[in-house]
DNA sequence: ACCTGAACACCGTTCAAGT
DNA sequence: ACCTGAACACCGTTCAAGT
């Protein structure tokens, strides 16, 4: 396989910048300044070219930021697998809602129309590993599709949701103290008893990570309905 | 209890606009030109009057995307309930979904840090109700505020994802044209057999309705997982 | 071939001044 | 009491022109 470009061929102005160093600028600038202030005019200027420039290497924002995502995506390592199909499952969508966690300003970018036939071979092996798991369980395609689908809507849910609440790192220290805590001991006690009795301890209990749970019980749930079900659903 | 404002007592320049007409306002201007072009400038134009005086109604354009949702919550109307537990749970979750689902937009304000603590008591009865529920099956008080955690995550999620695949009423039609299907038709089929085996089919089983199945299976799998377990989590 | 500054069409937000 | 224009500090994106 020949050098898809030959230096004797070049010719015109050398490229300032590559794709790579672009998407390496901007992981930094994420790091160091927070996701909110990823504008492509100082990822411009913390790479020293021309704000115009990056558009020749990204679409738009919106593309700049499925490309971080599908880039980082693509260096999941695969896990090992268990044998059972439905730990098989789990562990894949952990992977997924691992990686992912890892990037909670991808919010923006996660739901993005199409987003998940953007994603390469590599990160695409933990979709394949879920409907497959679910096949092996006995679900038809249409359902194991289903499965997965369940499966993403919850993951990222959890995802958006816990990034906004957990990571106050980018925060004022004003912002942080008037922000009214969740709570819900001043509610009508009549109306609402059980949230009343939670009352203030309802924070404590919103931090506690219950993925891995909410998984495994979802899991069964979709399982033990899909392969239940006598009739699968018609048309 | 004394009029809060008597008119004779009001002193000052009037007001030209209130809470109720700025919400009313933008919730037209939503509606006309698409929740994007939802900026305080145009809701001001909207209104005819000058962009910083909404600084005297909102604090600042999260707190008036929160105000419109909760607003909208607030007007949710109380689903009759049914006998069973388990039934209940999903008649309120799935009324807290199409409540939702009604404001695709709101998807920036929905993770927003407590934002279930500034629902009105009205809305708040859904999650009273899902609580209560999981509780009269048998759940702790623990174990019941989780059980609502994992469908309110399950649920964000679904609204996050569908509002932006399904709705493209405001998007261009070149755009449109060039988006990329999601399809896996042209993948590695000794890698992703499953994926590869479903190909072009994966947008038609996207696009059905999966929520009521999917909590139904979550649910059962959340009730049975907690009222299984012998020793409920320590610490 | 590739890069660029200038310009366009916007944003949210602050604040001193006006009525 | 309440409203306002002007100004600040930004955005993403386009495009004609430069090397």
């Amino acid at each position: 396989m020949p050098p898809p470009r030959p230096a004797r061929t070049r010719t015109g102005r050398p490229p300032v910048t590559s794709r790579a160093q672009i998407m390496e600028a901007a992981r930094r600038l994420i790091d160091r300044d927070g996701w909110e202030k990823l504008t492509l005019r100082r990822l411009a200027t913390e790479l020293g070219i021309g704000t115009t420039t990056l558009y020749h290497h990204v679409r738009d924002k919106e593309d700049l930021m499925v490309q971080l995502i599908t880039d980082h995506a693509d260096r999941m390592p695969h896990p090992e697998l268990p044998d059972n199909p439905r730990e098989r499952i789990i562990v894949a969508a952990i992977a997924i809602h691992d990686a992912l966690a890892a990037l909670p300003w991808a919010a923006e970018a996660l739901t993005v129309d199409g987003f998940l036939g953007r994603l390469g071979d590599t990160a695409l092996w933990h979709v394949e590993t879920i409907v497959a798991g679910a096949v092996a369980h006995g679900c038809t395609p249409e359902q194991a599709v289903d499965v997965f689908r369940n499966i993403w809507y919850y993951t990222v849910g959890e995802i958006l949701v816990r990034a906004r609440t957990a990571n106050h790192r980018h925060l004022d220290r004003e912002k942080l103290l008037n922000q009214q805590k969740l709570r819900f001991d001043n509610r009508d006690s009549t109306q609402l008893p059980h949230l009343a009795a939670i009352g203030n301890q309802w924070p404590t209990l919103a931090s506690r990570d219950i993925y891995p749970q909410g998984l495994r019980a979802f899991v069964d749930g979709l399982l033990s309905h899909a392969t239940t079900d006598t009739a699968p659903l018609s048309r």
